[in-house]
Formats: structure tokens, C-alpha cells, sequence
DNA sequence: CTATTAAGTCAATTCGCTTGACTTAATTAG
DNA sequence: CTAATTAAGTCAAGCGAATTGACTTAATAG
């Protein structure tokens, strides 16, 4: 399915694009405030109360709003608040790691409703993929345990795995190569009936700090994302971007500098992977979390050491980032354990003196978000979430 | 003026968001595609065609369009293609230099109407705004001269200036504080009743090269500029991004690697002040430029040496860019002769391998964007072009 | 007790896109 | 040459979603 012409052009838009967007703008606000009244939204959308009232009444048929009780707030009439709920939506979240994969359920607020993880085949995609089929049919029935209309309410179903995406030859040991090339999409679409999403493994993690964490509401974040590998989810004017080909934010390829033998990408120096070989790990090792916590908490010298000197290259990947995107902020994220991340995040201050050093700051430069192993699922079932119920210019557009 | 109540919402829309994004999304596809039919139009917007009559109808009233002669193309009722109306708007753009400043009109499809410039003092903004209100007058009687309604058909004005904006204390050698402090955009609409927008030198030179240039109809480029320092304007989603507070872009400030003696700014090795520098030149010098472009076709030593270093430093720079933005193409364009900006682009090949070396390109990853000195003054003007007549987001919805 | 203020509803209106039938004007087939 | 076919474009009625302005309800201030 391909344009027949060959002529450039926007789609339009008509009242529908109209409707649904001042839907999706009553759904967004309902989440950035917590609960408002049809007097509050109209103030706040512009719209007329009549229009609110309209809208308000179809999303409460709907099953997405409900109604509080009134209060009273100073003279007039008391006001009716409306707050979402939570079961209204349902998406499910998958995420793929190197030896490992998750998958969860979340709500329309971002709750976690079930959750299951299994190990993961390296480089045999075709056996992960009937593992990962088993692990969503056990989640989806879960659910469906504990909502009758869950299925209705399933909006899609949100994948992240580390990129890049898409190269010709992604075949060195820091990515995935047979999985980064099966039509995985395809599969799981068919398997599961659902609408599928893919993006990486940072973006996910980008997009769950949006919806549950640090970059709640905030416009312009970026999210640094230290794995396995590192990279960086960026939230450019409200949405998620990922760039021509969904690559954006790939930072841990970032060459620390022009020339020479200083040359290397980021995630050569600053990742987990690299700790891990620093260590003398294996990366497949059970209980490997655990391990490195305790030794984080112990102040383990030779953790230290790696600690310093991925703290000064990431101090330098943050400076970078202000330079290049000025966001309102720098949320660091990892999959590695808390202790670990406090380690880090404390060794790279004192920050380099950026743009971001401003007279008056809302936001700190850099704050530590979740450290949540499952939080990259979550992000990933927030996406398709966002896709549905979030306001974006796409959504006002006709078709697709 | 700024909110009174802390509720957090995007604006509503209604018909008149419709209508204004449907007029918008017609004049884009015009812009893109030269001329079209409503037959044509209809198919690429997915309006119906009665839809698109009525917009094609009044976009001809207000002089935007124009019917071009029928033509026969097979079976069925030959079709009347349209047009834009290049004097259906103006704009006025204005470049701010170190010691220069440029004034331009353009039309709506970017054509130079009339351009002015004058010698600029570096540290007296006061006596600075009165130079510039004079050419602004100036271009503004000679446009007058050339179309009768054009005052009416006045946009707006663009200013773009080196960044970055806002900040702590901008007191070094490659910014310019008295200018970067002044209330520039309250004494410019003050002294021409004109909306009046600034952006980034870098920012308006991606606006340049989006209107008539390399990335004519791109929706993902980032345009790296070489100027007296050196900074970046981003076309993210087919819209430039200029970050939480203005300053997305401003890679000069990059630093080349993590820490030691190598950690210095891009700007202080591959702009041309550090060209200068290293030349012993005196920027203020007249005819600089000329003889700049002598040098670079004599292939000068010295300036060979300095190109060298550059293009190393740039090339690390594209790399960087592709490594975080993910963009279909980067475009290189300078301040500098067209002679030296092909000897640095000549010697930024090879480029270093990136997530940007695809197995199908429908672009190139590096190419040479406009060097006329006069792009930037045009970028501005094409700004407020931009904001009136381009889909976008923002124009849907009500208010500001 | 009355005036005032604010939330929310009702009913009519408006505005721009859609629908479906129709007109116009070309090419192709017989 | 004529009839069928195809495509561009118009006409007029319809529809859907927000708007408008008057009205109702329910609280507090004085």
C-alpha cells in the first residue's frame, strides 16, 4: 500500500478531526490536573461550557470519565469534578532485551494490571516469538479475569527493544542483529490481533517518565537512558520524536571525540555492557542485579573506578544533549540497580557550565527517574495508550 | 500577561481551526507541487472536491491563487490547474551580524523584492534599532512602489541573530551581549506596527533552505551553519524546533571530547572567527569575504591547514547530528565563500560511518546548502511566511 | 432576605465539510 | 460520426459539532 500519485501534499481535516481532538485535549488535561469540572475545562480548552458539557457527556458514556462528587468553592453553584478512569483503557507493553523479555498490562493512568517475564533466545527470533505469544495470552487472560470488557477496551499493543533499526549491517556485539532484522511486527500483529508498535528501548523509557514520572507534563525533556547499551529518548513540543527512519537519540554511538585514540562511541565507555566487561561479568548471569547492587552499596573500588569515568563521559553526553535540544530537563534512567544509578548520577555533578544554566530553572538540569526494571515495558504499553487517547496534529488529520 | 489559573491544557479547536489548517494544507501542496487541479487537490488532501472548490474559490478572492490555462490530460473534462501568487503576501527579514545588518522582502514563494544593509555598531543597540528602522522603511517604500496593496499584504517581520538567547551573562568574545539583552522585538514592532519574531541565525537559514532550498519539502533535516560562530537549525517533523527556550541547535558550544585539554567548544576550532584567528584577520576588515574567497581558490596554505582541522571537527559534527537526529539529510551552509565552504566540504569526505549510511538513500547525507550571504536575512523573512500560511499544529488550534 | 456570583442546561443558530445527483467536456470504441 | 466512457467540476440539500444567549440552579456575601 503505496501513494499512486506522486503529488506532496498534508491530509485534511473536517469536524471529526475537530471532535476527536478536543476529546483527546479533555482526556489530557483530566491527566495533567487530576480532576477538573466542565467549567474548569472550558476555561482551560477555550472551548464554550456547552461544547465541554457535550464532550464531557460522551466520555462519561463512554466509560473513560466519571463524575465526583460536587464541591463547593465560594459562591455559585458547586462544581462537578471529573476525573478518568483507569480501567477505560487498557494497552499491553512488551520489551526485548538480550536475554530477556517482559511484557505487562497497564491501564489508562499507567497502572500496572499484570505482568510476566520468561528468558529469551539471543539470535533465534522464530522460538522468542511463540514465548513472547504465550507470555501476552497469559496477561490478556489475567485481565480479562479482572474486567469483563477488557477486550473491548484493548487499544494496541506497544513494543521496545534496543535500536538502532533498520542498518545494513547491525552485526557487532552491542545490538541484536536477529531480532533487529525479523519482521517482528508482522508476527505479533497476526499472533495477537492486535495493533502493533515498535520503537527502542530508550524512547519507551522516555514515554513512561511522561506518563507516570519526572516528565510528567513537561513539553521539552530528554530521557538518558544507560543499558546494556545507552541512548536517549527524546519528548520534543509534547510528543515523542524518533527522527526519519525512528533512529533518533541513539547517543551511545556518539564518537567522545573527533579523532584519535579518544575516538570511541559513548556506550564503549559509559554502558552497562561496558561495566560488565570492566567487571569481568557475564551478562547472562543469573541474579546479575543483585550482584551489582550489593556492589554499589559496598562502594566496590573497582566499580568505583568504571563509576568515575562513565560519570565524566555521561556528564559530557548530558552537556551535549543541553547544547543540542535546551530541554526543560535531563532525566537519567537505567536498567542497572538504584544504589548503582545514585552512584552515577552523583559522580556526574558538578554538571559542565551549558545553556541550560539559566537565571530561573523549573526543572533541575538532571534528575534521577525510575530505575524500575519493568519500566520500559511500561513505557512501551504507553505508547500505543498515548497514540489512542493523547493530542497530537496527526490525530486531527484524516485517515492515516 | 500570563495565565491566571494553573490548570494545565492544550487549546480546543472548532471549524474556524478546520478551515484555517484546510487553507493551509492547499498552499503547502501548491508550494510543493507547483501547480494543481482541485481534481488534484482533493485527491491529495482527501477533502472532498466540493470542499476543495470552496478553499481554491476563496484563496482566488484573496489574491493567494491564481487559474492557470485548462489542459487536456486523457478521457474526461480537461482540468484548470492553479497556482500560488508569489505577490499574494510579503514579509520583511532582518539579519543581525556582528557589525552588519541586512533587510529583505520577499513574496510568498521567496522571492527577494527589495534588500538593504548597513554597517552596524556591535555594542550600541539603541542607536543599532534606529539604522535598522531606517531600512526598514526603505525596503518597505520600494515595495510599496512595486504593489499597491502592500501594506496590506505585510505579514509580519523576521529576525534572526545569533544565539544563544537568554542567558546568565553572555560576556564572552563570541556572543553579542548588548544585543542578545536588548528588548529588540518590543522596539522593532514599537517602530514598524509589525508582529515581529526572532529566532537563531542557524534557525533561519533551515528556513531558508526549507522555502527555496535543499530541504524544499523535507520533513526531517538539520542544517549545520558556518558562521562567524556555529550552530545548527533543525527541521524536526517538517517544523523547525527551537527548544524549551529558544536555544535548541547551538552545537558550536558542543565540547569535542569528555574532559582534558581536547574538551574545547566546536566554535573555537571550526568557525570562522577561529579562521580568522588563525589567519590573523581582522573580522571588521572591508571585503573580507572577497578575500577570504581568493585565498580558499588559491588553495593558501594557511587556510588549507585551517580547513583540515575543521573539516575534522565537522565531520565529527554530522556524525554527532545523524547520531541524534536521525535526519534524511544534513546540509552544510556558511557564511563563507562558496570557494571555502566546497574546500570543507570536499574535506569532510569520507564521512564517518553512522546509523545515516542506509542501504537505500533517497537523499544524500551531506550536501552543500545556499552561501549567498543574503540567506539568513531571507530565512527570517520567511519565518513570519511560515507562521501565516503553513500547516501546522498550533494554527489549529484557538487562540494563542 | 436579597443581591451577586458561578455552574451548568436548553434550544436555536451557524459554519464548513459531505453527499449524491447533475453538467460539462474531453477521449475511445464501434 | 456517434455513443459510451471517463474525469472535472457545480448545485443544493444535509449533517455534525461548536457557538450563542437566555435560563435554571445553588451556593455565598452583605
Amino acid at each position: 500500500m503505496h501513494d499512486i500519485s506522486p503529488i506532496r501534499a498534508k491530509s485534511g481535516t473536517n469536524q471529526e478531526g475537530t471532535s476527536a481532538h478536543n476529546r483527546r485535549i479533555m482526556i489530557e488535561a483530566l491527566r495533567l490536573n487530576g480532576a477538573l469540572s466542565r467549567a474548569d475545562l472550558a476555561r482551560a480548552t477555550q472551548l464554550t461550557k456547552q461544547a465541554v458539557s457535550n464532550i464531557i457527556e460522551d466520555l462519561e458514556q463512554d466509560g473513560l470519565v466519571v463524575a465526583l462528587d460536587a464541591v463547593r468553592k465560594g459562591r455559585g453553584q458547586p462544581s462537578t469534578p471529573y476525573r478518568l478512569v483507569p480501567d477505560g483503557a487498557f494497552a499491553i507493553g512488551l520489551q526485548i532485551d538480550r536475554h530477556l523479555t517482559r511484557v505487562v498490562v497497564v491501564d489508562l493512568v499507567g497502572n500496572v494490571m499484570a505482568r510476566a517475564e520468561a528468558g529469551l533466545p539471543f539470535d533465534e527470533p522464530s522460538s522468542g516469538v511463540e514465548i513472547i505469544l504465550g507470555l501476552i495470552d497469559r496477561v490478556r487472560g489475567e485481565l480479562a479475569s479482572l474486567f469483563a470488557q477488557s477486550e473491548r477496551r484493548l487499544v494496541g499493543l506497544g513494543v521496545a527493544m534496543p535500536g538502532p533499526f533498520g542498518l545494513k549491517s547491525p552485526d557487532n556485539k552491542w545490538m541484536m542483529p536477529a531480532w533487529q532484522q525479523f519482521p517482528l511486527v508482522e508476527a505479533l500483529a497476526a499472533g495477537t490481533g492486535l495493533n502493533v508498535g515498535l520503537q527502542n528501548d530508550a524512547a519507551a523509557c522516555a514515554t513512561a517518565e511522561r506518563i507516570v514520572g519526572a516528565a510528567h507534563g513537561v513539553d521539552h525533556a530528554v530521557c538518558l537512558y544507560v543499558g546494556y547499551g545507552i541512548a536517549a529518548g527524546l519528548i520534543l513540543n509534547g510528543e515523542l520524536y524518533s527522527g526519519g527512519n525512528g533512529n533518533a537519540g541513539e547517543v551511545g554511538m556518539a564518537l567522545l571525540s573527533p579523532a584519535g585514540p579518544g575516538s570511541t562511541p559513548l556506550e564503549h565507555r559509559a554502558s552497562l555492557a561496558s561495566l560488565y566487561q570492566h567487571l569481568g561479568l557475564d551478562p547472562t548471569e543469573r541474579r546479575l542485579c543483585e550482584k551489582l547492587g550489593t556492589l554499589a552499596l559496598a562502594q566496590d573500588p573497582r566499580v568505583m573506578s568504571w563509576v568515575e569515568r562513565a560519570a565524566s563521559d555521561l556528564r559530557w553526553c548530558v552537556h551535549l544533549i543541553e547544547t543540542i535540544f535546551d530541554p526543560q530537563t535531563v532525566i537519567l534512567t537505567s536498567s542497572a540497580p538504584e544504589a548503582l544509578a545514585r552512584l552515577l548520577l552523583q559522580a556526574m555533578h558538578p554538571l559542565l557550565p551549558s545553556i541550560a544554566d539559566r537565571p530561573v530553572r523549573r526543572l533541575p538540569r538532571l534528575q534521577l527517574g525510575t530505575t524500575d526494571p519493568w519500566a520500559i515495558a511500561v513505557g512501551a504499553a504507553a505508547e500505543p495508550i498515548s497514540r489512542a487517547f493523547d493530542p497530537r496534529f496527526s490525530a486531527i488529520l484524516k485517515a492515516g
